[in-house]
DNA sequence: ATTGGTTCCTGCTGGC
DNA sequence: TGCCAGCAGGAACCAA
């Protein structure tokens, strides 16, 4: 599922198509996504330029000439399909599930496409945005600055929920989603069970570089390609063939020597209604 | 305030 | 071989 390294991806697939362009033509083709288009959304976009794509957790913000700022959030199964205009051809037909259509000024066509619609499209002013309701409370971005070890051990002091619900937390930390959680903790060498606030000093530590560790590998692999995701320009990631526990039950834990059929290897277990992944005698 | 459960949605998978 | 229940999950929302 598109989580921050994900993201990332995509947003460094656009930035070529897109910024700079002006929008020539814009194609709002259902009036709602996860929540109702903004008023007039397709209007308000026909004519302007992109100025700068960037992302904050797992949202593209696209900046425009005119001070506001376009929104994107891919959900569970959002992509980014580009089509570059080609002399001659036919148009590739659309999808039903293609829900917005860009075309910019050179005719290159980016199209959102996102068959469960848990995305999310907003428009609004640049001015507003610390205050964007859906941006206000977001943690610390991993892979900046502010993401620490005493940082994350300061978020994680008092609480009383698992470690893995609270790293799925988007204001404990800002883009992590169930696979890199997972693992995560498993690079760390956390039970997803241990309580967050138990997660202090040295432990914190390991954690937050953990975090680090697994989102910078998975942005360098170009991201995971699970059947719902798929890159900017249709490349699939690779980091998928990385995944240490995620989606790996039953099978032998890659960093015990032990023999699946005893052990067990990685186990599966559901918390706050999704699946952890994880080894029992790795993680404490 | 914090925490856990439910909901939205469709496509794919696995069991019969 | 075909059918269909169940599962996948980000984040708002609600309830305790």
């Amino acid at each position: 599922m598109p989580e921050l390294p994900e993201v990332e991806t995509v947003v460094r697939g656009l930035r070529p198509r897109l910024e700079g362009r002006r929008l020539a033509e814009v194609q709002q083709r259902r009036p709602n996504l996860r929540f109702p288009f903004p008023e007039n959304f397709a209007a308000r976009l026909t004519g302007r330029k992109v100025e700068r794509i960037r992302r904050r957790a797992k949202y593209m913000l696209l900046h425009l000439d005119d001070g506001q700022v376009l929104l994107c959030h891919l959900g569970m199964s959002g992509r980014m399909m580009i089509h570059e205009a080609a002399d001659g051809e036919a148009p590739t037909p659309l999808d039903r599930h293609d829900h917005v259509v860009f075309t910019t000024d050179e005719g290159t066509e980016v199209r959102f496409n996102d068959a469960r619609r848990f995305g999310i499209m907003d428009l609004f002013a640049d001015a507003t945005l610390d205050s964007h309701p859906l941006l206000k409370d977001l943690g610390p971005e991993p892979l900046g600055n502010d993401f620490s070890g005493p940082g994350l051990a300061a978020a994680l002091k008092g609480k009383r929920s698992p470690i893995k619900a609270a790293l799925l937390d988007q204001r404990v930390v800002a883009g992590l989603g169930n696979i890199y959680v997972c693992e995560a903790l498993f690079l760390a060498g956390l039970s997803p069970r241990r309580q967050a606030y138990t997660v202090q000093g040295g432990r914190a530590e390991r954690l937050a570089g953990a975090v680090r560790q697994v989102l910078t590998r998975a942005i360098e692999a170009g991201g995971s390609s699970l059947r719902d995701y798929v890159q900017a320009d249709g490349e699939l990631g690779y980091f998928q063939h990385e995944w240490a526990v995620y989606g790996r039950e039953g099978e032998g834990c890659p960093g015990c020597d032990c023999d699946p059929a005893v052990s067990g290897g990685v186990a599966r277990l559901v918390q706050s209604g999704r699946s952890t992944f994880f080894c029992a005698r790795r993680q404490r």
